[in-house]
DNA sequence: CTAATTGCAAAAAGTTTGCAAGCGT
DNA sequence: ACGCTTGCAAACTTTTTGCAATTAG
């Protein structure tokens, strides 16, 4: 996974119920390039049905479930299949553009991920809140432990889970 | 999460389909102990179904999934029915004497976690091997990332995806 | 043209739940 | 005794699959 610049330290917070972000920033060129060269390399398709879904899935603010995703799709120009969303999403794990996650309740999540925009996820077993945050050295860690067990790596996940501040305090969040 | 002696090192590999590790150690009083304070803790009751469960779980090699657990408790003396299995699972994640994980595939495997003995995985995206390791200069960052977003770590996940060394060089695996 | 893809609906997989009977404390 | 637990089976949620019709390249 790209490295990215040194030294960034933003983090947002959101519960993982109905998380609110920042919302993304404006197109997702790069990201539609590199799922239509990923479905050439494999002999695949560009069909309306996956263009519909990367730009819904970047248009948003990056969060969602399966089911949301087949809920949105309704609204759309042409019809999105409960399958074709499943197996789409399937496809957008493969080339990395999208990654689902877990935060320890039942559902699971996905984000999409924007190129050269990794972040990692802090959680709160309390109130369920989702602290994102980015740290440079855990990313150069990541990559010399990989180095000396001789896996390539592509990418990971990091989830640090515990107490945030408030709940410490025993107030209700 | 209790920080271990700095300096460990080992690994084992496997793969997630069906995990073979080398045995675990000897007894498990402690982790037997620290349920049975749980659940005092918050007044719930040491049944016989509980006692084999956790028997059972800190004697295999520590991984499973729930329906294998179902399976291998119908060789015990007393019945457990899937739904103890699964209620049971739940307050053994609560007191982090299980661990829930997931590697990318559909299925989710649990791990039992021996006091004292955690470790981070590392799994190829083509063959499915998974590389246990532990790192202590990782779980020292980790430490000081929480800190700086007032996070009190319990405990944490960290996958690192990648292609190992014999997918590299394109042999089967 | 031809193979990949889609939608549908059924099926599978995984997990949860209500309830009456049973069991720790 | 009291209230937490259990087993059972049904219900639920989430994801997968077979298949005929459709579509991209």
């Amino acid at each position: 996974m790209k490295r990215l610049a040194a030294g960034r330290q933003e983090s947002t917070e959101h519960t993982p119920v109905r998380p609110r972000y920042k919302s993304a920033r404006g197109g997702f060129a790069r990201e539609r390039s590199r799922f239509v060269e990923f479905l050439e390399h494999k002999g695949l398709k560009l069909t309306r049905q996956r263009e519909l879904l990367v730009e819904e899935i970047f248009r948003g603010d990056g969060h969602f479930e399966a089911e949301e995703l087949v809920e949105r799709m309704k609204h759309r120009d042409a019809r999105v299949s409960r399958a074709t969303v499943y197996r789409t999403l399937e496809l957008l794990q493969e080339c990395l553009l999208v990654e689902k996650v877990n935060f320890g309740t039942s559902r699971s999540f996905y984000e999409h991920v924007q190129l050269g925009q990794h972040h990692d996820h802090m959680i709160c077993t309390r109130c369920g809140t989702v602290i994102e945050f980015f740290e440079d050295r855990l990313e150069a860690l990541q990559e010399e432990i990989c180095r000396k067990h001789g896996l390539e790596l592509t990418h990971h996940s990091m989830r640090l889970f515990g107490l945030c501040k408030q709940c410490r305090q025993g107030k209700a969040n």
